[in-house]
DNA sequence: AGCTATTCATAAGT
DNA sequence: TACTTATGAATAGCT
């Protein structure tokens, strides 16, 4: 729609390509904000440039709540999902969890883009005959839970991955402790077992004393 | 572009709006394929209809990596914003992370979305001075990190919950466990002071043996 | 779902 | 980068 027609490819003219990438950007944001308006719907748009820019555009209100009424009316996709992804042919749930600790552990939890992708594509492997399947209500329930996730952002998982360093750190000290009990508990019994002449092993000894609290380590 | 000129405010005849939804939202989404590939760029669309359902499109290829340079452009915007969400002023970085433990605790885990909304309200609160001093490198920042989010799904938050769950169970497993050698060791102690009639507190106890390696709880 | 009169978006030029 | 304008595209109202 200008002074002549323009074929749909890649404008090959760095500088015209710029150009138009503006116009065209901002065009395509101004119809998205119409599209929200007019027909009260929620839209949200995001580009990147060739180079790498970031630019974004979103509208609409109560989205959060009209995506959690959708994920309630998919909740049995959600649970045949969950369901799918445990069974062992496609790789067991309990699989695909210990694959995502043991990125993070490998990553010292800076998640690595590769690593990620890499599980993406295991992920996607799993769940490949539940999609073919139920494909149009899986990809409705793809959707919505990646809808989910451009709503409660940006900080929330980069606070659950802190969330699982802390836990892993709070796992590590209590295992610590763990030892230096077991440690002490071997000493004591060798020397009571000197002051007894008898022979006790820690994991034998009987619970006949209430229990002390320790200060646990927070 | 019609007969007539048409006022960009809600339409209030709901098969007209609907028709006009339908009809918009097409347009939405070519314009996006042409932009796409007119300028090379990446473009991802999300649009939900007011009654809830969604549609999408996306195009361009290598999103994940154009996103992972501009991340690594941006390393040094992301450790201000950790350094300053630890600013106590605004709420320490370890207050939000309690609360999104208790959070997950609350709602086992099955996050609701009003304890998220309510939680990204506080992220806001927390972030918002920083925002103000940066705005434009910082909601570039927030975009990376919503458009990473919209790549790395559909199921990583979902995975990454039962991690959180999983860490909190073997902290659990780990707590009783210690718990229980305390329980034993003032069993022991108790029992050594009878036999040599003297007293002596756990933990004042020196590490002569070396520790025994017990059967941690996987 | 189609059809067109119109308005809108924008390619090229400045 | 911003403005202008001829022209191609999108679409509002109608069927």
């Amino acid at each position: 729609m200008g002074r002549k027609k323009l074929e749909i490819k890649r404008i090959e003219n760095k500088s015209s390509r710029q150009v138009t990438f503006s116009k065209r950007r901002n065009g395509l944001i101004e119809k998205a904000r119409q599209l929200s308006v007019l027909c009260d719907a929620s839209v949200a748009l995001l580009v990147v440039s060739a180079s790498g820019k970031l630019y974004n555009f979103s509208a609409g209100d109560n989205l959060v709540k009209i995506l959690d009424r959708y994920g309630k009316q998919h909740a049995d996709d959600l649970k045949a999902l969950d369901l799918q992804s445990k069974a062992p042919k496609y790789g067991s749930h309990h699989e695909l969890l210990e694959l995502v600790e043991s990125k993070l552990v490998e990553s010292n939890s800076d998640v690595s883009v590769d690593s990620l992708v890499q599980l993406e594509d295991h992920l996607e492997t799993a769940l490949s005959v539940t999609r073919a399947r139920k494909v149009r209500s899986l990809q409705n329930l793809f959707f919505f839970l990646t809808f989910r996730a451009l709503i409660f952002n940006p900080l929330q998982t980069e606070l659950m991955l802190k969330l699982v360093d802390s836990l892993k750190e709070k796992e590590k000290l209590l295992k610590e402790e763990n030892q230096g009990l077991a440690s002490q508990m071997e000493k004591n019994n060798l020397a009571g077992a000197e002051a007894d002449k008898m022979e006790m092993s820690p994991g034998q000894i009987s619970d006949i004393n209430r229990p002390v609290t320790l200060r646990l380590l927070y």
